[in-house]
DNA sequence: CGGTACTTTGACCAAATTCAATCACTGTGG
DNA sequence: CCACAGTGATTGAATTTGGTCAAAGTACCG
């Protein structure tokens, strides 16, 4: 399968795709006919940054990133973690007010807006990222605004994992502790504490420092949605 | 004008629309043809609730409403506040997941999605309305993950006015303090404490309880965008 | 091996919450 | 017209959660 055909709703309609292209390629996209340009970014490459033109849709079809804010001295917030098959770029004007980062040997397929706004196909499944990503921003703005620390530590892996009776119970995760903790609005101590907390009440085991096995998802889930008492 | 064609692109290019119809009127829109639905709601009535069906896009177009997001326990976040103007009311699935309550006496004109989806000019302001609230929900995340009290508050001040060079000067809060702890992510003390902190340095003047005086904008928009020390 | 970067743990501190009391504004009934 | 109840706002004191600073510990990579 070509990558440049990855914009195309029908092909992606879960995500998962081998393979990729040359660097830089351009493909020609046979139903619409737009032209996709992809390119690869190594671990900590910038997809974008704050205040570049923004004039293209993309799709992430390979490793991951994170999309993240900035205050003028320096704070940041992960808004968003991206991994294979999303959406992303979504901005008002024609700059970006957000920066994209690889977490990892990444692949981006983009499109230029214009033309994607000239398929209807590809409009559609615009719209829908869209509304998830709103949906997902609000989901955040719930657990900044109101979880504890270990709420939001759990809530991360059952996020991470998806809640369906049968997720996986093996977790990879795809960021450091510092970057697990700009996206949780907590210190990367905080998040080392509670996960110890997670570990020693025995929710989860570590099986290296990234890899862990949910070993009580119920009761992760009944933590990470703010039912059970509160601890640091 | 009526009320049934707010949802038409070019008449509603910055949202102030006079007057009203009846309730639970119908309109037919002369150019598109989608039927629109105004109702009226008082101080506290239920737009839309948690679980409610979502079939349409709203308009409001009098008075103002919060959109608000629930844990299990009773916990809440405000995860926008709308005004005149404002298009809401997207949802990834067919039920909502926030509830929308109106902040004063409002006008709402609705719009059934698929009728939406129709006509290209509706579609467009969808988009545009939902890349906004991408952006705000982003400006959320930021404010809640980072910012202290402090720098919340005088964001809050000056995100409600705008920060151009002629904004105007006069704030009437549309909520309570309460809701604005809710949206702030702190409690309704933490608000109270620094506005009041805001009063004793003279950055703003209160009028009344709801009605506030910008006196040194320059200096309130240091603090909201984090570069200034850090006070309780 | 040795060095570097990331993670974990501990002790202490500070910002915000909690709990409690008081104040101010509004509307009601005498 | 005024007393009073009720609601929301404000202030104060004590507590707590999470942050800061510092020191190990551990894995990874040359």
């Amino acid at each position: 399968m070509e990558a440049g055909f990855l914009l195309l709703p029908e092909l992606t309609p879960s995500g998962a795709v081998p393979g990729a292209s040359r660097p830089g390629a351009r493909w020609r996209n046979a139903a619409a006919g737009p032209t996709v340009h992809v390119r690869r970014f190594a671990p900590g490459g910038v997809l974008f940054g704050e205040g570049d033109t923004a004039s293209e849709v993309h799709e992430l079809t390979q490793g991951a990133a994170t999309i993240s804010r900035r205050l003028p001295d320096g704070r940041r917030q992960i808004v968003d973690i991206v991994g294979p098959g999303r959406l992303f770029g979504f901005t008002t004007g024609d700059r970006h007010d957000c920066a994209a980062v690889a977490l990892a040997a990444t692949v981006v397929c983009s499109l230029d807006r214009r033309a994607a706004q000239r398929d209807p196909r590809i409009c559609e499944r615009v719209a829908r990222a869209m509304t998830a990503e709103i949906d997902r921003l609000r989901n955040l703005a719930l657990l900044l605004g109101c979880k504890t620390a270990i709420e939001r530590v759990a809530s991360f892996f059952i996020d991470l994992t998806g809640d369906d009776a049968r997720s996986p119970r093996e977790i990879l995760l795809p960021v450091s502790r510092a970057e697990m903790a700009l996206y949780l609005g907590l210190t990367v101590e905080t998040v080392c504490r509670n996960i110890t907390l997670l570990k020693r009440s025995g929710l989860i085991t570590a099986d290296s420092r990234d890899a862990f096995t949910i070993v009580d998802r119920a009761a992760l889930r009944t933590i990470a949605q703010g039912k059970a008492p509160r601890a640091q």
